[in-house]
DNA sequence: TCATTTCCCATGATACACCATTAGTTGTTG
DNA sequence: CAACAACTAATGGTGTATCATGGGAAATGA
């Protein structure tokens, strides 16, 4: 399965719409179980997430591998609930029209504090859309804390240490 | 099978009259057996939870799916009865019009103290139905849990743990 | 009979489908 | 190898269908 690699900066006009860029489209076409050639592909923003100012586009299959997760706890807990409000009720799905644009609804937009750019920024199996200099600033303070005690070395170390353990997380 | 995601605020007339969000309408008529092109979809309204003041809507083919699990119990154990109870006689039949509305009756309006205005909240297989400021303080005392304690990362850990056992619920 | 519910039509706003343009890329051909 | 054609990507603009909502007429029922 193809992932969402790289980073794009694109223009949003005054009605909310913006291009995806065209790899990403190649991946949700791939995701969409629906698609096939000459369609235009269907996914799924996720506006919910907390702690970083940003939204989260997942193609149809990656958000079901989520949705799958959180079919497996127990209906009517607490907890489950909790996740289906982050993820089901704030979140929205879009349909990506003839010319690879989708259209962003203004409440959803102010989310993220986005006006006339949105920077789309690959994540493997899914992507985030920043408002562009929101994102400068995440990566300035990723960029920070790589450069304290050797933390980049750490950091992909991790990687190391997990190739002896098989289970994904 | 489509889900229902997003929110959306609309309003309640003198008659009790309310629209169903578009896309949740989609849903619904996916999940109505009887449902074919032009025709309105049928639905479930189930308002007997106790702690949260909302009412929840259901497709007919999630209903049908929440009465197996219940079927599955003890016949006449005492949680059989209860859950009986609660989904079956604390819920109605609801059929969406040729505009998209319901007629939601007083006694259940009042229920969730819904007055002038209702909240559409989806939640995958289902949806709740809320007088908007109570919704919004709800959703305020999750964000609250959520910022305690990095709940929000233990809770999104949840997925992971939950990877390796296979059964669904 | 009167109140309440159900059906039908009207309307403003918005979202969506459709067409046009420009720029950059590839590739084909004289 | 240069010149041109064909394509794709990003962006801008316009008409039309759909959605949410309001009001009134017909039907129902206490």
């Amino acid at each position: 399965m193809r992932r969402f690699r790289g980073e794009a900066e694109n223009k949003v006009d005054a009605k909310g719409r913006v291009s995806i860029p065209a790899p990403f489209r190649r991946v949700l076409e791939e995701g969409d179980p629906d698609w096939t050639a000459g369609l235009n592909p269907n996914f799924v923003i996720v506006y919910g997430r907390r702690n970083s100012k940003c939204l989260e586009g997942y193609s149809l299959s990656s958000m079901n591998d989520v949705d799958d997760l959180v079919s497996r706890l127990p209906r009517y807990s607490k907890e489950r609930e909790i996740l289906e409000r982050l993820l089901n009720s704030q979140s929205i799905y879009v349909q990506v029209d003839e010319n690879g644009r989708i259209v962003i609804p203004p409440r959803i937009r102010e989310r993220a504090q986005i006006t006339s750019k949105a920077m789309f920024v690959g994540m493997g199996d899914k992507f985030q859309i920043w408002e562009p200099d929101s994102y400068r600033n995440d990566m300035v303070v990723i960029d920070q804390r790589l450069s304290e005690n050797n933390f980049e070395d750490e950091i992909y170390s991790l990687l190391d240490y997990n190739e002896s353990n098989s289970e994904k997380i």
